[in-house]
DNA sequence: GCAACGTGTTGATGAGGGTCATGTTCGTAG
DNA sequence: CTACGAACATGACCCTCATCAACACGTTGC
């Protein structure tokens, strides 16, 4: 991951969680952001009516609260799904290495861009109404150098939460996509032809 | 907006397009990040089969490419979808202005910061199933400091693309909302109860 | 004044994906 | 080797949202 070499030069705190422990609530000073190690940390806003508003669900390998670098307070609550490990980059630490290191700053503004331009995509692919067109439009975003083949990695059913769809749906439109020959699928890896 | 004072330390180049003009082609060396002044850009991709992928239409006031900085070519084409004015801020000018400057620099980088927050925002709102549940949704997470008020910036339509419901749903569901008395609505102003 | 246009609004309809149920395959722990 | 669970798969049903249609309303143009 990007990020590698701009955490490498911070400590990070590891913090275990139990299941629906609190990291952190909605108003709270920000002690920094996140890297989840283990389970799954649940961000969510409650509205003054006490409707709750799901923001976001961090699993293993993904960062979160990286915005909160620049606030003062948290402004969504972070609850632990399931039992979970989070490393937690200090605020201060952080924000010193951005004022100091030409090259990690460089590698946390890209990286912010980077995750912009992947938001901004998967956003766009949740406007295609149809199944069929919403998944092929995720395997053609994701083909590699040779524009044909995509790697699976990970469950199919992630994939499904990951695009919007249930998990039944996208077996089926996989199992079409291949009986009229338009993908071929195997050990791992989907070709579209 | 944020990137105001960013934007003032460059000299834009203005650039006219028609409708249907094409502003970059994917493969084009990268000449830096647009700010939409007039009319809308569309921002395709193009699989090898000829299927197209939208990644975003930019509308007035929004940038676009700002991930082009990081990147020698651009990943997209964009084109004008209507006869448009765009902004060009220079990839040159933008980064120097990054390597120099440190409040133009934490400024882009919480601008960034901020936009992965929205856009995680909006993309786990299109998690929600339900059209009811989405808009409220919608409407709890742009409620003012009162916690109670949502002002209306320009057509419902546009609220509906921006949460990916047919124009229609969104005012059934309003009008079904406003019926419960969940909310009140009158001159550009809905209020949740 | 009227026509043209876009937004907002509501009704009727149908297709498509969600959900539930059931079964199969595969990997793994024991 | 067996047992168990998770992922995968597929069938049937149903509900909801997209779509089409018709219309009201305000604005702009001539």
């Amino acid at each position: 991951m990007a990020m590698a070499s701009i955490l490498a030069g911070l400590k990070p705190v590891i913090r275990e969680l139990a299941a629906g422990e609190t990291l952190f609530a909605s108003g709270d000073a920000t002690r920094g952001f996140f890297l989840v190690r283990r389970g799954q940390i649940r961000l969510a806003r409650f509205s003054a009516s006490g409707r709750e508003t799901l923001l976001f669900v961090a699993g293993p390998g993904e960062r979160f609260a990286e915005a909160s670098l620049f606030v003062e307070t948290y402004h969504c609550d972070a609850r632990a799904v399931a039992e979970s490990s989070v490393a937690c980059f200090p605020k201060s630490a952080a924000l010193a290495l951005l004022e100091g290191d030409a090259i990690a700053r460089l590698e946390l503004t890209a990286d912010l861009a980077r995750q912009v331009m992947e938001l901004r995509s998967a956003l766009t692919l949740r406007d295609v109404r149809s199944a069929r067109e919403r998944v092929l439009g995720y395997l053609v975003a994701r083909t590699g150098v040779d524009g044909r083949t995509i790697a699976i990695g990970g469950p199919l059913k992630d994939i499904a939460a990951m695009i919007g769809l249930a998990p039944e749906v996208l077996y089926r439109t996989l199992a079409q996509l291949e009986s009229e020959r338009i993908i071929r699928r195997g050990n791992g890896i989907i070709e579209l032809t």
